[in-house]
DNA sequence: GGAGTTTTCGAAATCGATTTCGGTAAAAAT
DNA sequence: ATTTTTACCGAAATCGATTTCGAAAACTCC
């Protein structure tokens, strides 16, 4: 049983296939006679146009591709959640890729995607790295792009970002307002600018509020994990007995690290306040459960989505398309390992 | 600057397009010197072949799609994660639809995939719903298709799926083996299978065990969360202070349950020993971390497109495909909030 | 009734790649 | 020198839908 395609309809109703095509786009020449027969037996067949045909027609395939560091992750799940519903009622359809953090996987999946004919995509990269060829690849090839939250600084495309300099900045002074003397710092990776902007943002916090920067309370998380915020509490209070604050640079260190004074039974917030970023819902259910930097993932995506179908569809054809930048704010979400 | 085609390599060469494609498709009836100029020119161009037109003309689109309930949510992305980077391999894109537990969704994302003429199809279902016709649908349509996790008994295709009601058993044994005397079940929703096969799971390991059922000790979860959980503890405890054993039908409504005993002091496991289900992460990092039954998703998103795949090329061509369905084997991780 | 207008229709081109089939020229065989 | 084989090439059909353009048919109007 193969797919029912105009010809058939035509062949049964012994008129043209032009006829047929235009009966059921509402062409103003059809009679209404044919109009009605053609859209009866269309029914009758159960007859869906072929897309594949109408895309190569039509030059467009109704379809985005979208690349992310990892699906298996509350942040990027967000996103792309809120990407496909988004596309969905637009009458898209979304092709997902994960790159693992893998630059080479990246490459390939950009090339799998225009090869597709993709009429747009997607990108959070993979890590802060120089090498953007594919992506300038992407842009020569005219095919649209927004970048969102990992995205690089020197290709000249649309994004979509937080501002975590700023974020990071946000929830050191509420550590510092809530009475924090001696705050660390579990950081990010060293390459990857989110980490880099958070760890500025600290620094900043504590300068504008005269407290000295000590490097030696600054300990660098390369994988990101709850083991290493387990750790670097240990390692931490086992230097510094005075300590009274710490700005994880995730929720998942801050919950290694809540873990690890639960157990040794240090009181939090009243010993020592912690606060994450990016309002995992672990954090929500932990106990005490914890205080983050909100990090809006679902809005994200349908903004990078809008900006994406901008560019797709310019208002006026042929006009040059101005690549723009837009920062969503974040929130303080404040739980109970800190004091008000 | 539109896309290069195989007319652009042929005009620029003075040749038939019939012998650029031949020569990039590597047929024998083409000289030397002619492919290796027309493979230098594509070089050249940076010629890739537009997929949409092969797909036309091969009647395969190398695209599948999938749809599952939720996006955000440990077990679904774990799943989806697996079966995209299987496919990948494979040659194969894959469209992500989330059906936000409506059937109405469901019916809508079929039509679209079918109209874009996918290859294969992959599904959990929104809620164990007698309408199918939907999924009759793709099947009188000759589209393969491989039911995963939450699947319907009625309809005749491939599955994948998990024994819940021997694994809820052997949850529930391991409590009783543990010592637990007075079991409480925090189960699903009464509709979906795979609750009733937990329940169903939980009252054979009583009886085998010559434990009395009592159905006073069964709390319906409607929306399987955190809060359920806290709630059903309070209300549970409130009513059996003796309760010393609690096999709740999901991870989440364990911690919740486990959240609320932490709060008034009841010692888990000593007092009450708790298991959960899916081995969602935030057990392992909860305190006392979860006991659990592990839920293989990645392995289970690759099963199925093996599955589906299998039925996408069949070896001997016209031959009729037979249904096939399999049972992974789950495995009871054993944490601390049961006694061994 | 003839000129002009409107309605309705379908052949053909197009999108880009693939594949069949027939044909020409050169090389090999007789 | 003639036939046969081999190597190489390209026109045309195909996949399914869309759209342009020309033409036929029906109608209006004086």
């Amino acid at each position: 049983m193969r797919q029912i395609t105009l010809k058939d309809i035509a062949s049964k109703l012994n008129i043209s296939v032009t006829a047929v095509s235009k009966a059921l786009k509402g062409y103003s020449d059809v009679s209404k006679s044919t109009r009605d027969s053609v859209i009866a037996m269309a029914e009758e067949l159960h007859y869906t146009p072929n897309s594949v045909a109408v895309n190569l027609r039509t030059q467009q395939t109704k379809t985005i591709g979208i690349i992310i560091p990892s699906i298996v992750h509350q942040f990027f799940s967000k996103v792309l959640s809120g990407i496909i519903e988004e596309a969905e009622k637009k009458g898209y359809l979304v092709f997902t890729l994960q790159s693992n953090e893998s630059i080479a996987l990246e490459k390939k999946q950009i090339d799998l995607l225009l090869n597709k004919r993709v009429d747009g995509i997607l990108m959070s990269l993979a890590t802060e790295n120089n090498d953007i060829s594919h992506l300038q690849k992407v842009i020569d090839n005219k095919t649209p792009l927004v970048l969102f939250d990992k995205i690089s600084k020197i290709i000249n495309c649309s994004k979509v970002v937080i501002d975590d300099r700023e974020s990071a900045y946000n929830a050191v002074t509420h550590l510092i307002k809530s009475g924090c003397k001696k705050i660390s710092h579990f950081r990010g990776p060293l390459n990857p600018q989110n980490s880099i902007d958070r760890y500025l943002g600290y620094r900043k916090a504590l300068e504008d509020n005269q407290i000295k920067y000590d490097p030696s309370l600054v300990y660098t998380c390369e994988a990101v994990t709850f083991e290493e915020g387990y750790e670097f509490a240990k390692k931490l209070y086992g230097q510094h007995k005075d300590i009274d604050g710490i700005f994880a640079v995730a929720d998942l260190v801050a919950v290694g690290a809540i873990a690890y004074f639960n157990e040794i039974g240090v009181k939090i917030p009243n010993q020592i306040s912690i606060i994450g970023f990016s309002n995992w819902f672990i954090g929500s259910v932990i106990s005490p459960s914890l205080s983050t930097v909100d990090q809006p993932g679902y809005k994200m995506g349908k903004k990078a989505l809008k900006l994406l179908f901008k560019e797709m569809n310019p208002k006026k054809k042929g006009e040059e398309f101005i690549p723009k930048t837009i920062v969503l704010p974040t929130e303080i979400i404040k739980r109970n390992s800190t004091l008000n």
